[in-house]
RNA sequence: GGCGCCGUCGCCAAGUGGUAAGGCAGGAGACUGCAAAUCUCCCACCGUCGGUUCGAUUCCGACCGGCGCCUCCA
């Protein structure tokens, strides 16, 4: 088993990676803010995230993942009071799209999705240690923010230097008294819409509610500990979200906060990042709606590196369907087949030694891809050599279950029971009509089939088909 | 202005100091009643210009082009 290597960006280099205990993986992941459906781009985070946890547990450890759901922020607010609403009511539809949108890409649970909204006490916690602690202070109004002059590492993941913000980068307006521009709120002092809208608890400091970066810190140490093994997330996060997480854990705590960092390369359409404000975004249910499963987006954002920018073009995702459907041709002949060759055997051995060295290598999913279609292709060939080696042909099986336990690209068949019973019938009249030589007729159920999106394929042992 | 990334076959995309994975699409053939699936074969000198080197697509520099972060953001 090769070592398992991630680029960490605290270290902003390639490093071998393991568990403080050797044993448990404890990662922390930012989850989504419910108050819209999260698009294709916050996917390929997820799906990246998706691709660590199955990683982290083929190199032998358990995993311990926590994503939080950002229950309660601006955004949420100002929908609520538009429609005169509770937060809650916002976020909560939201919340069981962003599960059903995930679920159909084959994102594996985390094992906890904790809300901010569920964990304020831990929160006015940790603020009350910092303001303990000195480096926060209390605003006229009752906000807390905390001070970044206070906190000398400040700067060291994102590697912005914070003497001066210059010119032409847009600097926050002082909407509240603050000591530096860049301090940023612990919690906010409640406003009218705030309460109207539920989103304002109790704290030593009066009514309020925390700071986005904030709930992070507060789960992740309440879950996972005060320091953890890996916390990921998209690279936007990289500044100011998890510089900020840093310095508010790790001024409460005085111990490192997350021991590794890894952030996933943004989604580009038409050669702009996917984003709401650019107005390109693509969700789940329209890519469902357009028949394109989720293994087919699973493929196309695997076929790239995860620390590489990838364009959504035009013709991506049947690109990435094509191929999906060899993928799945392969695994249905794979079930079928009866015997192999001692080449089977050894092509199988080596897919899982090129996968396995790809996918330790700092996640090169696409290589990884490539170990399992050269493997396709050569376990093809050596299926139409009809050996006899049985043996052969389990260490196959085996090697295609490891590839894809881990990618998991074999498109799923739902079977409509009236579809089928159409498709047979239509079926066995073509056999009729083969049987008797009327190729016409034949062909003429074959392109009824074809017109319904049925492909058929004539084998030694009948008949197969398949939805396109 | 600061920080970072990218430019490899028609499209997507790995990779290496000694002449380039994989997928999609395409071409020729085998199989098939015809298809489909599968198999065989074909299909790139790696943005431009310099430099380092015995040798660079791979290192360095410049330039051209594209993107991201520095503000809510996956």
């Amino acid at each position: 088993m090769p070592e398992l290597r991630l680029y960490n960006t605290l270290a902003r280099r390639v490093e071998p990676f393991a568990p403080a205990d050797g044993q448990t993986v404890r990662m922390y992941t930012c989850g989504p803010t419910v108050y819209n459906p999260a698009h294709l781009g916050n996917f390929r985070t997820f799906l990246f995230e998706d691709l660590l946890r199955r990683v982290i547990r083929l190199a032998g450890w358990q995993v311990e993942q926590v994503m939080n759901l950002t229950d309660v922020d601006d955004k949420i607010i100002r929908k609520a009071a538009a429609t005169g609403a509770n937060i809650l009511e916002v976020t909560e539809p939201f919340t069981e799209l962003f599960h059903r949108d995930r679920r159909y890409l084959r994102i594996e649970d985390a094992e906890r999705y904790p809300k901010a909204t569920e964990h304020i006490p831990e929160m006015i916690a940790l603020v009350e240690r910092l303001v303990a602690n000195n480096v926060a202070y209390i605003a006229d109004d009752g906000s807390v923010y905390f001070a970044i002059a206070r906190f000398p590492d400040y700067g060291k993941l994102s590697q912005l230097d914070t003497r001066e913000i210059r010119a032409g980068a847009r600097v926050a307006q002082d909407e509240y008294a603050k000591e530096n521009a860049q301090d940023f709120a612990l919690w906010k002092a409640a406003k009218p819409e705030d309460e109207a809208t539920g989103a304002a608890w109790d704290s030593p400091w009066g009514r309020g509610r925390p700071g986005w970066h904030l709930e992070c810190s507060a789960m992740a140490m309440k879950y996972l500990g005060e320091t953890f093994d890996l916390h990921a997330g998209g690279i936007d996060l990289i500044f100011p979200h998890h510089e900020d997480e840093i310095a508010q854990s790790e001024a409460a705590t005085g111990k490192p906060f997350a021991r590794c960092w890894c952030h996933g390369e943004f989604l580009l359409t038409d050669g702009a990042k996917m984003a709401k404000r650019v107005g390109n975004v693509a969700n789940v249910v329209d890519m469902r709606d357009q028949g394109i499963s989720g293994t087919a987006y699973r493929h196309f954002v695997f076929n790239a590196h995860y620390r590489k920018q990838l364009n959504l073009g035009d013709d991506s995702l049947e690109q990435s369907r094509a191929a999906v459907n060899r993928i799945g041709a392969f695994a249905r002949r794979l079930v079928e087949a009866t015997t192999g060759t001692a080449a089977l055997a050894d092509a199988a051995t080596r897919a899982e030694r090129a996968f396995l060295e790809a996918l330790f290598d700092d996640l090169n999913a696409p290589e990884a891809l490539a170990a399992l279609f050269t493997f396709i292709s050569e376990a093809n060939r050596e299926l139409d050599a009809q050996g006899d080696d049985l043996p052969a042909l389990e260490r196959a099986r085996a090697a295609f279950r490891l590839m894809d336990s881990v990618l998991d690209l074999v498109p799923e068949q739902e079977v409509d029971a009236d579809l089928a019973a159409w498709v047979e019938e239509r079926l066995s009249m073509r056999r009729a009509a083969r049987e008797r030589r009327d190729f016409a007729a034949a062909d003429a159920a074959r392109a009824e089939l074809t017109a319904r999106g049925i492909l058929i394929e004539d084998g030694p042992d009948g008949t197969r088909w398949r939805k396109g």
